[in-house]
This record gives C-alpha cells, structure tokens and sequence, in this order.
DNA sequence: TCTTACCCAGTTTTT
DNA sequence: CTGGGTAAGA
C-alpha cells in the first residue's frame, strides 16, 4: 500500500514560524484581513483606519507564508502608493516584498501588453500616448478625414480626446455621451463617430496605444485568447487592489478575469473617498463585488488612528451635507486635539504669508517640513504660496502641477527617441518633422507616407520627389537617427538627439532658450537611471516627472521638503499637519461643477479627503478678495461647504499685522489671540 | 505651401 | 495670457 503524504496548506506552513506578530500589531478586523487564508474579500475602509497598513501586513503575511512574491499583484492608484507599500512591506518583512508586482492596473497592462501585443494586431514595440499626443492624433485624423473646415462649435482636440475617453472608460456609445454631458455637440454625431473610427484605425495602423486602450486593448486580449488568459490569470496567484471605489469598468473588469484562476482578491475602497467620477469611476463596483464574487468576505475597517477627534468631528460634518448619504461616522481614540481653524485672509498674497509663517513655527516646534501639507484644488491655486516660499527659502516639493514631460521641449526630445523605438509612430514623426525649417503639416504628411510605406532603412533618402527646401535638414535628422542607432547607451542617444535639437530650440524658442537647454541637461540626466530606452519612455508616459521635482535637484537640501499638492495627488497619504488653501466658491467647488449636482457632491468628498489627510492640525484659509482676469478683483465668498460650520467644530481665525491693525474684512469678532504672532514676523 | 500677423475663446482634477 | 484658428503675404 502506498504511503500517504499529506501536502500541508500554505496557512499551515507559515503559522509555524511567523516572524511578524500580526495579532499584535493589528487590530481585529486589520487582522482578519491580513491573514485571511484566501478567496474573495472586501474591505470597506473608512479614511484614516489603516487600509494602506492592512494591505502592507497582507504582502507580508502571504509572503511570509509561503506565497511567491512574483505571483502576487498588488494594483494600486499611482506607482508612488505602491513603491511605497512594496518598501514599508520589505521593512516589515524583508526584501522578497519588493519582488511582488505592483503598479497601477495601467502598468500592469503595459507589462502584459509589451509581451502579447501581437496577438491582438499590435508591435510589441508599441508607443504609449499621453492626453496630449492622443489630442494630437485626433487632430491629425481630422484633418485627413477633411473634417477641419466645419463651423466653430466643432469640438476642440482637447475635448473631443477626453469625449473618446469617456466612451471608452464608461463603456457608453458616442451619441448616448453627447446626450448626456455635452447636448452642445449633438449636430456632429456622425463627424465624431467617423472620427472616433478614423482614431482607432490610426493607432492600429502606427502601433500606437493610448492609456485607455492598454486597459481595453488587454480585455480584448483576455477576450480573444483564451490560452493566454488562462496564463495570465495562472500566474496571478493573489490579487490585491487598492482604492478600489475609483476603479472604472474597465478596471472591474480586468480584476473579474485576473482573478479567474485563484478567485484570490482583495478589494480595498471607500465609496466617501471617491474623486474620480469625473473620468469615468464607479464607485458602485464596492457594491458590485459580493455579486461579481459569490462568497465574498466584507471586512470593515472603522477605528480612525490618523486624527484627532475635532478634526474628524468637522470631516463627518462636511461628509453629512452630501446630497448622497454616507453611512459613515469616523471615531477616533485622539480625543484630545485644537479644532481645526478657518482663517479668512485680505488676499491670496497674506494667505501666503500667514502658511509660510505658520510653518516656519511649526518648523521650530521641531515638526519636519515633510510632515506638513499644503493642500488645493487645481495645480495654479498654489502659485502665489510658492513664490512666498522661495523668498523665505523654504524648500518644498509640488505634486499634481506641470509635468516635466509637458513642456513643449521635452516633447520634442521624447518624440525623437520614439521614433528610434517605434520607427512607425507617425505621430512622433509629425512632430519631429514639422521643427524642420519649411515643413509644416502637409510636407509632414507626406514624408510620413513616404517613410512608413518604403521598405528597408526609414532613416534613408530614398527616390521620393524631396523638395530642396528642406532636404538639408531632413539629412541632418536623418543622420543624427543612425548615429544614435550606434549609441552604448539611453543616455548617449538622449545627448546625440539633443546637440541635434539645440539649433532648433534656439530658433524655436529664441526669447528663453538657455532655461530650456537647462531643462534639456537634467532630462538627459533622468535617462541615466534606466536600463532601456523601453523604460524610459514607458516611465515617461505613465509616472511623469514633477516638474519642481527636478528643480529640487538642482539644490540639493539636507532638510525633506515641505509637501505641496493637489488634493487629487494626496490620495491616501498622511500628514501632521494639513493646509487647505483657496477654499473659496468657484475655486473648491470648482465652477466647472456649479450647475451639476453630482459634481457638486464630488468636490464636497474631495474636501473630505483633504480634511482626513491631518493627524493634528488643519487651517482652511482663503482669500477675501481675488484677481480674474477680465473681471479684475472681486470679493471672493468662501466655500459654501466650510461657510456653514459651527464655530464649535470650525474656529473662524483673524488675521493681524503686527502693528496691531486688523487685516481683512471678515469675521471682526472671533480673534483667536494666539494667531497674532502669526504675521509680520 | 509655409510664415506671419491678427483675433477670439477658454481657462480642473489624472493614468 | 496663451493657443488655436483665419487670412494675407512670400
């Protein structure tokens, strides 16, 4: 009779020997979620309760236990959330952790993709277009398909880009969209479908992918091959996704096939902390997956450990005047704590001075800068602080403002090196044409034809009608494009196709080209740290370089930076202390969502996630008066969502000159006499 | 067909 | 204030 061995479960094996006391260090629920053996599992997670802590404790726990990192994939809402989750995991733990794959589902699709493309009609070579390069191509499209000389009214790139976006992220068709967001657009349906055709027929035909379609382009994968769904799904032994109430369908959908094989997934969100309607997230997907997944484990995280009790009392406040009803009331064990302070200020210039030296204090009570966040609606809401910030020689870094990758140079530079990647882009091609003196878009257009449908090297002459306008230059681009083929590194070929690009970005951009050719220097400097030219351009495309990221470097500072950043961008991270600049009507609420209910609600949970963000202290601050262009200055009124507050839960605060006069015009009353030292030090 | 000069409209949040 | 579109000139 043979001898029976029994095969001991995953579970079994690790609870041996754990080398983490999670019983310890988690609370019930956080446990439950960390060490459950396996299956479907929601956690619905109210701010601050630890949601970012569990999921660490379950990387390690699985690793722990036996669970192979590279078959664990932790997809989360930014590439920064999860390098930062693999590293606090690898801490914990140690450096299996950072084996695990982690990203965001759109890298985690760039990584299937770069390896099953051709399957689905793609190179596996294919170029990744940003908003402004698929903006560019709709353009192109429309030109070619005549579609330029209809009246004013026709959609501009930039909107018709963000139309075929939500089409495709909604899962909606183009008339029910026009409907429904933009009546306006109605008379060109048919413009816009044949556009939207003409679209997709380009990118096929260039090799070229934009953001949506590396999520819809991998559904179709899974769709139409069975065997390598089969694969990949194999292969994903744990699934865990973070933020999970900003998902879109797509993104459901991927996490439904995924899981397929190991019906391993973890599902981590809250519907109160949804800011991503706007380009088309579903928070109903939370409510969705116990149907999507029978016998799903719902876990509930709702002890607070971030912030202080008053300043939770004011975030259920905000959250209570929603139109949506959440049932959702955040308590902390922080009893103790200040109330959080609104501080009207004259304009947006004494705002500035009243952060800067409420941080300065801070500073010197021994609070780190990189503990302490300025937080606003747009990227621009910050301009004024930033200047006041550099005249007091604070360091900060910005996050959500202008990407590196944006500025018109740096485009420029990017487009050449896709073209040595990608030699089909012809999008890339139009750019890099059109800096070529005498050629503007209908030479473009030709030349692309010429270099896409000839055979043998594309960075030839060959027996084409070339016009002597241009042909000087077009060798010069062309032999630049060989030597650069030749080139050791990423780096060297970034320098050839700079010291090319220099004449033209003096003609280009006579008035301020040395700031520029700066800019230039640190790019080619950025490319040292990648192995491939691959990764690079990928990295470009789906994590861009903040733009004071660079500047930073240029002054290296011992001392961590201040945190400046959209609320958006400070997504699940925590702070000591919490500035919510320019809270004003038509600035948060912005005024694009005034007339829209829903928009409305949006913006509301996007103060309540910026709110949530604070351990001890939280100022809102807005200016009383504020410049527009056009309109000149105007008073401002505050944000309808803090105007309401009781003082018992909001502390209104007066701002005073030192001299002793009395800035402003708002609440004369309420002084809060510790603010005096406040200005004028 | 490209360049220049002019006029008018728009102006968020992100992978 | 910028960028994009139009019209005239090279």
């Amino acid at each position: 009779m043979a001898r029976r061995i029994v095969l001991k479960s995953e579970a079994d094996v690790g609870r041996r020997s754990l080398a983490i006391d999670y019983r310890g260090e988690l609370n019930e629920q956080q446990y439950a979620a960390a060490t459950a053996s396996g299956g479907p599992i929601l956690v619905i997670a109210g701010a601050g309760t630890g949601k970012t802590r569990t999921l660490i404790y379950r990387v390690a726990y699985l690793v722990e236990t036996g669970v192979r990192p590279e078959r664990i994939v932790l997809l989360t809402f930014t590439r920064r959330a999860s390098r930062e989750m693999l590293t606090r995991a690898s801490v914990l733990l140690d450096g299996r952790c950072s084996r695990v794959k982690g990203g965001t589902f759109h890298s985690y699709c760039l990584g299937v993709l770069r390896r099953y493309a051709p399957k689905i009609g793609f190179p596996n070579n294919f170029t990744i277009l940003d908003a402004s390069d698929s903006a560019d191509v709709i353009d192109a499209v429309r030109t070619a398909a005549g579609l330029r000389k209809t009246d004013r009214r026709f959609p501009k790139k930039r909107r018709l880009q963000s139309i075929f976006s939500a089409v495709v992220n909604q899962g909606t068709d183009i008339e029910d969209l026009l409907v429904e967001r933009y009546p306006q657009f109605l008379d060109y349906v048919d413009q816009l479908v044949e556009l939207y055709r003409g679209y997709a027929a380009y990118k096929e035909r260039y090799g070229l992918m934009d953001y949506d379609d590396l999520l819809s382009k991998s559904l179709v994968l899974f769709d139409e091959d069975d065997r390598t769904a089969k694969a990949i799904s194999s292969e994903c032994k744990h699934l865990l996704v973070d933020e999970y109430q900003d998902t879109n369908r797509l993104q459901a959908e991927l996490v439904r096939r995924l899981s397929a094989v190991h019906r391993n997934v973890m599902a981590v969100g809250d519907d109160a902390q949804s800011i991503y309607r706007f380009r088309g997230a579903e928070p109903a997907n939370i409510f969705e997956f116990p149907r999507v997944f029978a016998d799903t484990t719902i876990l509930k995280l709702e002890q607070n450990y971030r912030s202080t009790q008053p300043i939770l009392d004011l975030a259920n406040h905000v959250l209570d005047h929603a139109t949506e009803k959440y049932e959702k009331e955040l308590f902390s064990e922080k009893q103790l704590g200040d109330l959080p302070a609104v501080v009207p200020a004259p304009d947006d210039q004494d705002e500035s001075r009243f952060v800067t030296q409420t941080i300065l204090q801070l500073r010197e009570d021994g609070v780190p800068l990189n503990r302490i966040a300025v937080l606003f609606r747009s990227g621009f809401n910050s301009y004024a602080l930033e200047m006041e910030l550099n005249r007091r020689n604070v360091p900060f870094v910005k996050y959500g403002g202008l990407k590196l990758s944006e500025a018109a140079h740096i485009k420029d530079i990017i487009a050449h090196l896709r073209i040595l990647e990608n030699p089909r882009d012809a999008i890339s091609w139009n750019r890099v044409l059109q800096l070529l003196e005498g050629v503007g878009p209908k030479t473009a257009r030709d030349l692309i034809e010429w270099i896409t449908t000839d055979s043998g090297d594309p960075y030839e002459l060959k027996d084409r009608p070339y016009s002597p306008r241009y042909i000087e230059e077009l060798k010069r681009l062309f032999n630049m494009f060989r030597q650069a083929r030749g080139a050791a590194s990423t780096t060297d070929e970034v320098e050839l196709v700079v010291a090319y690009y220099d004449p033209v970005l003096k003609r280009k951009y006579f008035d301020d080209f040395p700031k520029r050719q700066q800019d230039l220097e640190h790019f080619a400097g950025l490319s040292s740290q990648y192995q491939t030219r691959e990764s690079f351009l990928s990295s470009l495309a789906l994590d861009p370089i903040e733009l004071t990221a660079l500047e930073g470097e240029a002054t290296p500072d011992d001392e961590s930076p201040l945190i400046l950043s959209t609320i958006h961008s400070a997504k699940g991270l925590e702070f000591h202390t919490v500035f919510v600049i320019q809270a004003l009507e038509g600035v948060l609420p912005s005024s694009y969502s005034l007339n829209d209910g829903e928009a409305i609600d949006e913006e509301l949970r996007l103060l309540y996630v910026a709110i949530t963000r604070a351990e001890q202290n939280l100022f809102i601050s807005y200016p009383t008066v504020q410049y527009r262009r056009f309109e000149g200055e105007y008073f401002a009124r505050p944000s309808r969502f803090i105007a309401e507050v009781p003082e018992s839960i909001l502390e209104p605060c007066v701002l005073v000159e030192d001299t002793g006069r009395q800035l402003g015009s708002g609440a004369e009353d309420a002084r809060k006499p510790e603010m005096d030292h406040l200005l004028g030090a």
